[in-house]
DNA sequence: TCAAAAGTGTTAACCATACACCCATGC
DNA sequence: GCATGGGTGTATGGTTAACACTTTTGA
């Protein structure tokens, strides 16, 4: 089975930066290469873009085939495709970043057999193609868009302490955060809803859950509020 | 000749929303389609990828082909890549915006004869295949960089009145701007430098000119200051 | 009783906003 | 002399930033 045009395409695939929050600091997901060019490179999960599917669908598929995470927050990056950044073709590669809840998912063993695992972002190891650039540019609009838009709840399970999210918010923007002025600014965007429950079993004074109200956000949005931290 | 694959591969575009200002508003530049599908209708100009250069060298080749602009502020914008939203067969569009100094520039006649024009953005005909949405994310892309970027400064010639500035603020933004209040806090960024001339010839009083300082905006940014409006 | 994180208020500096009048020029 | 846009200062309110101690709990 061949595929003929009558002027040169490229082939277009999709890469995605998926980002995790444990305990400890910001992850990010890496697939092994265990076929050339790069094999045995840690790379980016993804793949080649179907004929019938969107972008998004294609990250999203790419995602499930390789890594088994769903439901996660996704979102287009940036398109990659200088001539030569993948030896074999002309390759241009649709970025997306991705932000999943570590603590609700599991990572299921990848369908072809091939290593993932979860990297701290401050000590990834070498990647293949220009796979680093896009791991750059993605971790910058991170850094960004955490202040300006309430995506960083996408990282965190449902019900999350004030002090998780204050971590959140010192690991992805590597500064500390002033610990009462966070927690006025956050709870004065009355975007959170306080739960009836507390921390368990824990060696110190028990904290409060609480829960991002989305509703509430969007109804907020359309009046002309903006989010900023 | 022809170009055989072993998967399909889609085509791969760049569309380009080019952004003026003249005295009264912002506007758009746009070209007629000679050709089907869409023939006669107004579109963004733009084209193919060819295989040995970069996504950005293809929307300055292009613009430069269709409209004789060069020189000019490019960023990429995002990529479409629905299904079906070219008849024809499957087209990746990267698209792509554009600053130019109206002033500047004169828009030559395009070399295969089609018509080129500027609209005002408030009064865009139809447009062909998802043009109008490409506009759309667009405006709303430069609407939100004006405010925490000099990038304003590509859309007026080198030296300008403090008016002319706010003009742009004003036609960006849509939405007035206190004179005062303006001239206070983008003077107070140290960016602009007062030159010894002022207009000639006008009906009032004459305004001094100004020039942005890039060399100096560069040094500020990499000390960590933040241009905002 | 110690360690560890939760929770809480006040002050001072700064910044954003609102607002009105005189100036220079050409017609 | 009038119409047009250029140019300027101040007061007020709100926002941010800096800062330290008490509480609760398990080990």
């Amino acid at each position: 089975m061949s595929y003929t045009y009558k002027h040169p395409h490229p082939a277009v695939t999709v890469d995605c930066v998926v980002f995790g929050l444990d305990e400890a600091d910001l992850k990010l997901l890496l697939i092994q290469r265990d076929v050339e060019p790069f094999k045995g490179r840690w790379a980016l999960p993804g793949g080649f873009v179907q004929p019938e599917e969107s972008l998004e669908q294609a990250a999203r598929r790419e995602l499930i085939e390789e890594t088994g995470l769903t439901r996660l927050y996704l979102e287009q990056l940036y398109t990659f495709g200088e001539p030569g950044r993948d030896p074999r073709e002309r390759v241009i590669s649709v970025a997306h970043y991705a932000l999943v809840k570590l603590a609700d998912h599991n990572l299921r063993a990848a369908s072809d057999a091939v290593d993932v695992a979860w990297f701290p972002v401050a000590e990834l190891p070498k990647l293949a193609f220009d796979h680093e650039k896009i791991v750059e540019v993605a971790l910058k609009r991170l850094k960004a868009k955490v202040r300006y838009e309430p995506i960083g709840f996408e990282l965190l399970p449902e019900k999350f302490t004030l002090g998780e999210l204050q971590r959140l918010y010192e690991a992805v923007l590597e500064q500390p955060v002033d610990k009462r002025n966070f927690r006025k600014k956050i709870l004065g965007t009355e975007l959170l809803d306080a739960l009836d429950e507390y921390q368990q079993d824990v060696a110190h004074r028990a904290a409060q859950y609480y829960r991002f109200n989305r509703a509430r956000y969007e109804q907020l949005k359309k009046r002309g509020f903006n989010f900023e931290l």
